[in-house]
DNA sequence: CACTGAAACCACTAAAAACCACTAAATTCC
DNA sequence: GGAATTTAGTGGTTTTTAGTGGTTTCAGTG
């Protein structure tokens, strides 16, 4: 099982192509192949997700089963399955990614890659830097989350 | 059985003909061999319903069966049966709107094809953006849905 | 019989995908 | 520590395919 870790400045060119790092290319190589899925991110934060083909069926199945006459289970839905897009890499280990996806999370040009164990996450730098200095003061704390000892 | 995926910025000309994106289209063809069904949606957004034709009749038998005394089982019945039309691909992988159909989802040049599994949304550009932008304080997350870890 | 509107057909343009070559950076070996 | 070799990242070019728009033909209607 995939385990991405850590955090990568990666530019992407004039035609929406990017490079992914040769530490994670690997280790996609080796667990799918290449086959990954680029979706939305369901928060309330414009990123993307990248997830190995396989790891996504999971999400795939998840997010399908949801009850969907309650709206926020439809909001899900349409975030998730409705930006989904299979891709692979190509010859030099790059990714295209489509317009919609884009738009979406207003990728310009310097990007971030941010490991998140089973998934990557992708942003604009200028969004990711701006969370970074972010506080969150509203929300609470779960339980497990309590018990932690880092 | 079908999996539809994505988004996809398509525009419709003047005769409300609108092409299907390729990839979308092999699963069309495969699926249903072009036969599909449009419909009106029965929440609140007001988009349409793109199902493969035997993937409708599912659709079909369900929401005729419901018990039809009660005001919002009667409202989904007229909007999604008194909307429903059968539709083929022509030559080019055009389908035809109806103007009917046209008008409810107020569908101008510029439309969104979001794939949700077994079938697809077609939003008028606007809309989509418009619905993607809101936030949806109001209704309770169901019990599967916190359960989540994507 | 003429006219209107829709549907099928056909041709062209634009965009995406695959391919290929170069530059820059990092690592290794001398 | 410097030079050489390998590898990662970048950008451009060509080829194919998808998307768009117009034209003709057929059917229905006045």
């Amino acid at each position: 099982m995939s385990n991405f870790l850590g955090s990568h400045a990666i530019n992407m060119d004039a035609k929406g192509r990017l490079a992914i790092p040769a530490r994670v290319r690997e280790e996609l190589q080796e667990e799918c192949g290449g086959r990954i899925v680029l979706t939305a991110n369901a928060d309330e934060e414009r990123c993307l997700l990248l997830y190995p083909e396989p790891v996504f069926e999971n999400v795939r199945t998840q997010v399908l089963a949801l009850p969907n006459m309650n709206k926020k289970a439809r909001r899900l839905q349409r975030l998730i399955l409705g930006h989904a897009t299979q891709l692979e890499l190509d010859s030099a280990g790059r990714v295209l990614v489509p317009p919609t996806l884009r738009s979406y999370a207003r990728l310009e040009k310097k990007l971030m890659l941010i490991g998140q164990g089973k998934k990557l996450e992708l942003w604009s730098e200028e969004r990711w830097f701006a969370w970074l200095d972010e506080s969150d003061d509203d929300d609470e704390m779960p339980p497990q989350m309590e018990a932690l000892s880092l």
